[in-house]
Order: C-alpha cells, then structure tokens, then sequence
DNA sequence: TGTTGTCAGTTGTCTTACAACATTAAGGAG
DNA sequence: CTCCTTAATGTTGTAAGACAACTGACAACA
C-alpha cells in the first residue's frame, strides 16, 4: 500500500491534466474559447505563472493554442487524440493482453551467444563482450500471432540460463535486475517471416507480419534489450497521431 | 516577401530550443547537471518564470527531470531522439523524397462515387454526400513502391476532375481548396496488397507492404482526407521514439 | 467616408518574495 | 573517535503584483 493520500503530483501537472479534463467534460470544440488566465486562476485558486505552465504544456501537446490579445482556444488536434498510441512504451505481453490476446508464451530457445553486427551496435557493447538470444512464439487460442527475438547483455542477467524462467514478461526479468526498460527507438516495417523460422516453426500461415525492432533503454539510457518483434498482420494494428 | 527581421516566436518557445542545442553542443549525458535556473536566467538574461515555462517544455518531452532541491538533469531519453518520427505528419511526396526516393506519380483511376460505410464515417459525410476517389501508384526508376488511394470530400474540391491536374502532391491541391492537412489519426498494419489491385496493375512482386490507414484534418478539425498508403515493405521503414 | 485616437480585455514578460526539499558542514553527546 | 542533531546553504515550487505588447471595438476627427 503506498497510494499517497494527497496528490504528490506537482500542481502544474495536476492543472494541467484538469484543464484537460474540463475541456473534455465541457465538450469544448476546436477553436471554442478557454477561459481567460485571470477566471482559470479564481477558478483554481492557483498563481498565474503556474497556470502558464500548465497551459504551456497543453499548446505544446496542440491541445491548445494562443492568441496574443484574443485569448486562448480550443485546438483541432484535441479531437485526434488516439487511445493507446503505438509511441507508448510498454511490454509486449502488456500490448497483447489489451487486444484482447491472452497469450501463452512458448519459449524456441534461449542461448549465449557472440552478437552480430547490429546487435552490438545497438547494444553498445565492449569487443568480446556476450549477449542472451531469448527466442520467443506467443500464441492464441493456439494460434501464433507474435514471434519475438529478444537480445540481452549476458551481463545484466549473470544467472545460469535454465536457472530462468523466460516464459513470463521479460520486463519483469529485466526490472529484478535493476534494469526495466523506461523506453526504447524503434524502426517498424512489413516483413515476411524469415524462411528459416517458417520451416523450423511450421509457421506458413502466418503471412505479412510487422516488425518492430527496438533498442530499449533503462531510466539511466543504457540498452537493455535489443528486441524483434514480428507481429502477425491479421491480428495487430496500432495506431498513432502524427501533427 | 514577408520575412519577419526579428524571431517573432514567443521568448518561451526560442528559450526551450536553445537549452535543447546547449545539451547537445556542450554534450551532456544522461544524469549530467543543468545549470541552476539561477545561472540559466543570468546566461540568457530572462525572467525565471519564462525559464521555468521552457525548462517545463522540456520535462513534458522527456528532455530533461527534475529533482526537487537537487536540480535538474539531463533525461535518459534526450539520446534517444529519433531523426524524423512517422508522428510527425508530412506529405507523402515529402516522405518518399526524404528516402531518396524521386517518385514518379501514376494516376491509375479518379472518380466520384458514393462512399463506404468507413469512409462515410471517417470523413464524417452526411447521408448522400459523394467523395473524389483517387487511386495512384509511385514509381521510383521503374520500381512501383507506394500504391494509394485517397478519398477526398467531394465538397471540398467542387471542380470537374478532368480539368484538375491529379498527378503532383494532394497536400498542395487542397491548400489551394484552404483545405491543407495539418494531422493526422492513423493505424499502422502489414498486409498483402489486395488482390484485385495486384491482378489489375500487375504487381505480384510487391511483397509484404506496411499500410498506414489516416484520417487528416485541416487546421480547424475537419476531416478531408481518409488516405490508405500502401507502402512496399522492402522500400520503407519508419522510426519513431517510445516512452 | 475614411482615418486616427482611445480604451478595455488578454496574453507576454519581469521582479520579488517565500515555501519546500536536499545536501553539507558544524557542533555536541556518547 | 563515531554518531546523531542541527543549522546553514543551495535548489526548485509557488505566489503576488506590475507593466508591456497585442487585439478588437468604438468614439472622435478630418
């Protein structure tokens, strides 16, 4: 139990999710009028400068946006919010379950092994140095929908690799070793399964797949896990604002 | 000519992308120590309140956090900045060219026709109003690499389709038509390309293609395109940053 | 009729002050 | 000497008031 009683948030970003909301709750409209800076501060009953912040950070989101003189409006991008956007870092295992996927997580293989190329790139690692392959297929209703190749530093986990259990969220892993990952650059693009995979998987329906990869990053910004996931085109959309 | 002599954008907003170039001309790390807000207001001779306003900006993207009575610190994510994100909402003509790609633009059907049921409710049509379907495929030295076809409200281009010349860049039609896409809500998927599109122009070697399906929405929040992009896996890949 | 001046409303910026939190060093008790 | 307490200092969080700059409307004027 550790729900603070009172909001440990700072009052700029408790005013600013408020704003937010009032916007939403007042079924506000683009290009309808916000209340001035001088009603939102009685009606807050906070400064001035911290309802400029608040707001500020409102107009860079294109929630807002201001007229020197006039005042400040509601902007078009507020109606083009999406739900859960595809730049919202979270697991893999997290993603599924909210697409209705329970997935059983079926482990291929798991091995040491000398990284290539692009993994120690991404992974910034020293000459010699070793990386865990973690292979993974995620099924529902034992139908494959997720084939996942994860890449981590053996150094962040130095345990004997059967003395792990990999079918769980590999960022639970990661966070037991004091290194969750908080973020992560990613490329996506349309792929086929590579052939090899296909044949040792039996995997020839599972047709165009899309593939993130991702470097992923702890809260210190060092790479954690170099990650591939190919996600089965007939079961995974995401989706995004771009502004 | 309208150049403006001096930077008309507000103080804040100059503020926010100066400190961004500070991090990284003088090169800091993650972890490293900002200057004081005291040392910031006297470098750059401003107020606090517009330092903490910029400073904030900051914190929302990431850039930097703060520790109350300790300072603030150079964040995790401010290497992990990715080039040019698919978030931020551009033409696909600018798109292509960015690849390196000099697409050559073939219109291979535009017509007016009722709309389907997504489209109708994407483009937030009232019962009977018609939209512009345009279907084009993008060459580059010979190669087809982006098939696409764009539904545009009727209404908003009210000239006989003959006399409009379809094959530059949609972005720019509708600025004439004041109807300029500013953003965009869109869903990324893999797919085939669909059967009849392949038989009808003879692209069995397209393979795998990433679809982006966008709503865009002018500056005042209506919808004016619903776009289907498809673009060929073997041609296209997009970054993006997530957190 | 058209231009200019004036005023009220709104946001942009500055100054000053104090509160809350973190770190460090000094001092005292054992 | 070691450990704890306490005070001092540095840093960010919040508040209040003032003036500048911009917008829009209307009155005054030519």
């Amino acid at each position: 139990m550790d729900e603070p009683l009172r909001d440990t948030r700072t009052l700029v970003i408790q005013l600013r999710d408020r704003i937010a909301d009032l916007i939403r709750d007042e079924g506000l409209n683009p290009g309808d009028k916000l209340p001035t800076e001088a009603q939102l501060t009685q009606r807050f009953k906070i400064s001035r400068p911290a309802l400029r912040e608040a707001l500020k950070l409102l107009e860079q989101d294109s929630i807002i946006y201001v007229e020197h003189g006039r005042g400040r409006f509601v902007s078009a991008m507020s109606a083009v919010q999406v739900d859960r956007p595809i730049t919202v870092f979270e697991s893999v295992t997290d993603m599924a379950r909210h697409y209705g996927y329970a997935t059983a997580n079926k482990v291929l293989s798991v091995a040491e092994e000398a990284p290539d190329a692009t993994t120690a790139e991404q992974l910034r690692l020293q000459p010699g140095e070793r990386v865990i392959r973690l292979e993974r297929l995620r099924l529902h209703k034992d139908e494959p929908i997720l084939y996942c190749v994860d890449f981590i530093p053996r150094s962040i986990i130095p345990l004997r690799l059967y003395d792990v259990d990999w079918t769980g969220s590999l960022l639970d892993l990661l966070d037991q070793h004091r290194s969750r990952p908080r973020m992560s650059a990613a490329i996506v693009s349309a792929v086929m399964l590579p052939d090899d995979v296909v044949e040792r998987n039996d995997l020839r329906d599972f047709g165009p797949a899309l593939l993130i990869r991702e470097t992923c990053f702890n809260a210190a910004g060092l790479p954690v896990v170099y990650a591939l996931d190919y996600h089965r085109g007939s079961h995974f959309s995401f989706s995004l604002a771009r502004k």
